[in-house]
DNA sequence: CGAGTAATGTTATAAAGTAAACGCTGAAAA
DNA sequence: TTTTCAGCGTTTACTTTATAACATTACTCG
């Protein structure tokens, strides 16, 4: 899917249920849909500063917390970093990421198979899953 | 297991492969062995100096890196903190964690089944895993 | 022993993330 | 229309997490 694409697909999202796509919030979107792989919030920051010279941390934080509680981005735990969602229109699916050490490239997986088999192992040993990190780190298809 | 026993075991897995399980890195383990849940760094490192008023930040963590190379601990990336592993006999297994919010405890599990389920459909893209990370945040039994 | 490697000590700093106080703004109610 | 107020943004300062670089010490093996 095309950065315009995943662009109007949020703002529609966004108007469906009240929230503010601000214009802030709209440029750092717009600087994520850029990259293919994971971003730090800094180097987001030295981006944004191109535009907005007086953007701080906090400026970037703010934007990514939302972004993030719209599902429209994914932190990558393992990389203190950032990524794009392409399939935000499935709300609230599980994360599951291939993350190409060599190339930097993030590749989203949907597999309900490994989703049901965390479940279940934790279904077994009476835990209630709230929120589930699951990152792959190896070589894609092209580096390897 | 207790913590001698993991102990015994952590210095007969160092015999056995030449590694070098020296104080520094013993007083750490053994902190370690004393919580159930996550453990930061630097809250590590503040133990430590009861101990050891000398330790510095890299103190702690070159001895977390080799614990975690030998496989004694695992890092809950989400946390950006630290766990005893309980398993580290059976070298090498994933690593798949069930993390409580409420009360911090971290159970270990392993599901065959979603190792299964991640490598299948990481072969099913050419992609090829060196490191898997599975965190799943919640309520353990006793809290919900 | 002595050479070479592994580990530690020490200092400084980078990188990532948060807190708190305050100001602005624009849409809804009066 | 004007008031009001919640949400958003700005700013400053700070905390937490982690690493780099380089000197020194300790261990191991020939």
């Amino acid at each position: 899917m095309n950065a315009e694409e995943l662009l109007s697909q949020a703002k529609e999202s966004c108007k469906k249920r009240g929230a503010r796509f601000t214009l802030a919030r709209e440029q750092v979107f717009k600087l994520l849909t850029r990259h293919s792989g994971a971003v730090g919030a800094y180097d987001l920051l030295d981006e944004l500063k191109l535009i907005d010279p007086a953007a701080k941390p906090a400026t970037i934080y703010r934007a990514l917390d939302f972004l993030n509680k719209q599902g429209f981005v994914h932190k990558i735990e393992s990389l203190n970093s950032f990524v794009m969602c392409h399939h935000f229109s499935e709300c609230n699916h599980p994360v599951q990421l291939l993350i190409c050490d060599t190339c930097g490239h993030v590749e989203e997986i949907q597999s309900s198979n490994l989703d049901l088999a965390l479940r279940s192992m934790a279904d077994a040993t009476g835990f209630t899953i709230s929120h589930q990190i699951v990152e792959a780190h190896g070589a894609c298809q092209t580096c390897s």
